[in-house]
DNA sequence: CTGAAAGCGCTTACAG
DNA sequence: CTGAAAGCGCTTACAG
């Protein structure tokens, strides 16, 4: 049904090898023998099949995505980079969600791919120690982790979650509360980190209860919220680690029947589109999320050609998108990333 | 490095054919070398080749999702139900961009797949007529084509909408408008049309200028609503093609200084959980995304092992969730889908 | 420059 | 039940 190297070779009257090689380019041949095959490729509508290339050449063409849940706009945007970079080097995406994935489904993966990007948390450190231990080509997306072997690509966590905190401080706040991200979040640890390191160096008081878990969803951002305004003395001032729990947080403020940032002045983390659309607009620490999908493609691929150079990490900075709910005065629809 | 099927049979003392048969589980095998050969196996941290396997069974348990741009939550959502299906029967995902696909990238990119799931508009209808000609396994989704030869899952746009403006008419609105999707978009075109439907069959007036055109974006959203609040009669009642559109609006009501719903009511397309957590609350016509991602995958594989049954057209249904933006007194949090 | 042949790692009729 | 062999569709040293 499907054309293949046989037919080509039948029509142009050469040998299958001379086929392969103008149809890969790969090596010289007459330009007389070179149209023959090209007007039998069109005829017969040839494309090599990838499957047997993949075999002969050890070699997919194809990439791993494996992330936590593809439901969500941060996932969703670093599928969208990842691809875009992916393309550009004619290569494909493959994606799968971490849910039951353990060491030996990767390595079965690993079986259709030239490399694997791993992003998430939990399981995910496991996994990319699976992958490390059965040399397959791994890089991680998120965040760092010392003592693993792997290249890795990450924002700055820390320091765009100091800036917010600071910025906050700057404003005059002094009762500033942190809402977190869940307990396996590496991110969220970071940003709570920062957090606390802001308030330390500025030798700003941290009650205990002024840190409260949350797990990135409007949700959690609202019940924290509420359980955060019903303390004798409730902040003035929240840093959430991401821009869902922030949305809930403005929300519980609201319901509640206070005003942001009159009454209590909010920060998110992510800077999303959508949080320039809630009322009041969300001050945000914007991170460059599809670049983080292509540079770790970018990454993946170097490492693919450069199997024995050394470990690559890179650090992609963050950028504090100010826009109304921190108690700044500024203009309401301001997205992130457009200066980069 | 990695074991083949050699190494096994080897150190297990049998032929190749054997390794496979006790691996693959498709023959019997005497227990006793059964044995033998899944010792060899495990001694071996044995996995098949799935691209040898690919290249023998003519077959790669791999299905790709065409989408215009995963960027955005509505892709993220297809992606994360499709892939959740795919993996319960075992397969695989692979996703692109349409971005410049053709006709010709279409096709070799079938060779890696066993078929493609297609979504998104404007070229995505060249993209599925291309699929059928080249005898492609491939299913539409999103919304019908009247004489395409493929199957499709989509979700009931028409019905959709046309409930959810006959509840702005309940609510005693009489000056409706519609923010549309872009021009491309077919699930938009549905949505218009239920909108004037609706509006004729309750014998509602519907001036020309209460139907702009949108593009899917908070931004357009913001500046369609501040057209339509420019005019002399303002509508008292707006339903939009998607949620981003309905918060964008809201958010021009706003600062305007209106008031959502006193001023002017708004419906949104999406059902979002986001749409819960602006003020005021969005009242929206859910659609199950995620379901739309596996039905198109379960109806792909069908379609894979039934060559020649005859097409299959599946409809979801869509859901008004009621929050407050309607003006409805409703509960605030709401989310779609929970019934289902 | 071109072809015959081996090899990539599997599966599966066909014999025995 | 098990093995030898052909086949899946390519690529690429090796000869000539």
């Amino acid at each position: 049904m499907r054309a293949t190297i046989y037919d080509v070779a039948r029509r142009a009257q050469v040998s299958i090898a001379t086929v392969s090689r103008v149809v890969s380019g790969r090596a010289r041949v007459t330009e007389e023998t070179r149209a023959r095959v090209l007007e039998a490729v069109k005829e017969l509508n040839y494309h090599p099949n990838p499957v047997a290339q993949g075999l002969a050449l050890q070699s997919t063409r194809t990439l791993a995505l494996i992330i936590e849940g593809f439901d969500n706009i941060y996932p969703a945007k670093i599928v969208a980079g990842a691809e875009t970079e992916a393309r550009v080097h004619d290569y494909h995406l493959l994606v799968q969600q971490v849910a039951d994935l353990d060491g030996d489904k990767l390595r079965r993966l690993s079986g259709r791919v030239d490399g694997i990007i791993i992003s998430g948390a939990a399981t995910a450190d496991e996994l990319l120690q699976a992958a490390v231990e059965q040399d397959i080509h791994a890089v991680r997306l998120g965040y760092l982790i010392p003592d693993l072997h792997a290249d890795a690509v990450v924002a700055d966590n820390y320091k765009g979650a100091y800036e917010a905190v600071e910025h906050l401080i700057e404003h005059g706040y002094r009762r500033i509360a942190h809402i977190s991200g869940p307990e396996s979040s590496p991110h969220g640890k970071e940003r709570a980190n920062a957090y606390l390191a802001a308030l330390q160096d500025h030798a700003i008081p941290q009650p205990e209860e002024y840190l409260v878990r949350g797990d990135y969803t409007h949700e959690r951002g609202f019940q924290a919220m509420a359980s955060l305004l019903e303390l004798a003395e409730p902040p003035d001032a929240v840093f959430c680690a991401d821009d869902l729990l922030a949305m809930g947080a403005i929300l519980a403020v609201h319901e509640l029947g206070y005003e942001v940032p009159d009454d209590v002045a909010i920060i998110g983390f992510d800077g999303l589109e959508t949080g320039a659309y809630v009322t009041p607009p969300l001050t945000s620490v914007y991170q460059p999320i599809e670049q983080l999908g292509r540079v770790a493609v970018e990454t993946l691929l170097w490492r693919i050609s450069n199997p024995d150079k050394e470990l690559r990490e890179t650090v992609l900075p963050t950028e504090l998108v100010i826009r109304r709910s921190c108690g700044c005065p500024a203009a309401s629809r301001v997205l992130g990333g457009t200066a980069a």
